[in-house]
DNA sequence: TTCTTAATGATAATGATAATCATTATGTTT
DNA sequence: AAACATAATGATTATCATTATCATTAAGAA
């Protein structure tokens, strides 16, 4: 076995983590750089452990308005996008979803993305 | 009445909106591009018509794999997605999903998107 | 045919993300 | 408690998609 097989723990990893964990609004990397940048942490540093925590599972991403949105919450849910503030709030996948996969003959399913658009109550 | 009320119909204009009706693979802008670089047409004039047709309701959009890619049909369906090849296809949408609005108070749904990931059947 | 102005196209600007690489620091080994 | 190997960092540059600019062109009305 080699000597490193895990992950280092960095302080910079643990700022990254505990900023996503704690955020409500599901920040895009340039939104948790903002967040951290009295401690110094570098913009790189930031995509590189965003884009790590994804791989890794600890972390969800989607697209949203030409950028990559982060996510703490990794078990399956919704999304609503309100068109008019663009701001994004969790919900539940309707019941049963996963009984009504595509009809595409010999596709392995193993996932899906569901955004509902509107205005939300803050808009109108 | 204002001299000019209608968008022009200029040669540029029918050859993006029939690169993407004759498409299968919801093209981005680029590969629009591509499909017509013969025809001498600008980048920004094939950006430009694409956004113009989506405002007006003639294509529809949505983001995969950082890039803004385009589709001919704009009545409700969903989209299923090769991790592998990236490929797209598309599928129906679930009987009934219109009736699963989130629980969100308040908020008015007007429009969904679904896309359902996995592995097509010439990637296995 | 003239005329108005929307549309075009070449190009520059912007913005998000990825790649590079010398330096730093984590965690293991001695 | 050093020394070590190397993963991670951060400053920077590069890349890629998209948008903005603006002089020129060409729809389509007059």
């Amino acid at each position: 076995m080699s000597p490193q097989t895990s992950k280092r723990v960095t302080r910079q990893r643990q700022l990254v983590y505990e900023c996503v964990i704690d955020s409500k609004d599901h920040p895009s990397a340039n939104e948790v750089f903002a967040e951290l940048q009295s401690s110094g942490i570098g913009l790189a540093t930031v995509y590189r452990q965003l884009s790590n925590m994804v791989d890794e599972g600890v972390l969800r991403s989607f697209e949203h308005s030409g950028q990559i949105r982060y996510d703490p919450l990794v078990t399956p849910h919704a999304h609503f996008v309100c068109t008019v503030c663009d701001k994004i709030w969790d919900v539940d996948l309707p019941e049963n979803i996963f009984l009504m996969t595509p009809n595409v003959s010999d596709v392995d399913v193993d996932g899906l993305e569901l955004t509902w658009k509107g205005i939300c109550k803050a808009c109108k």
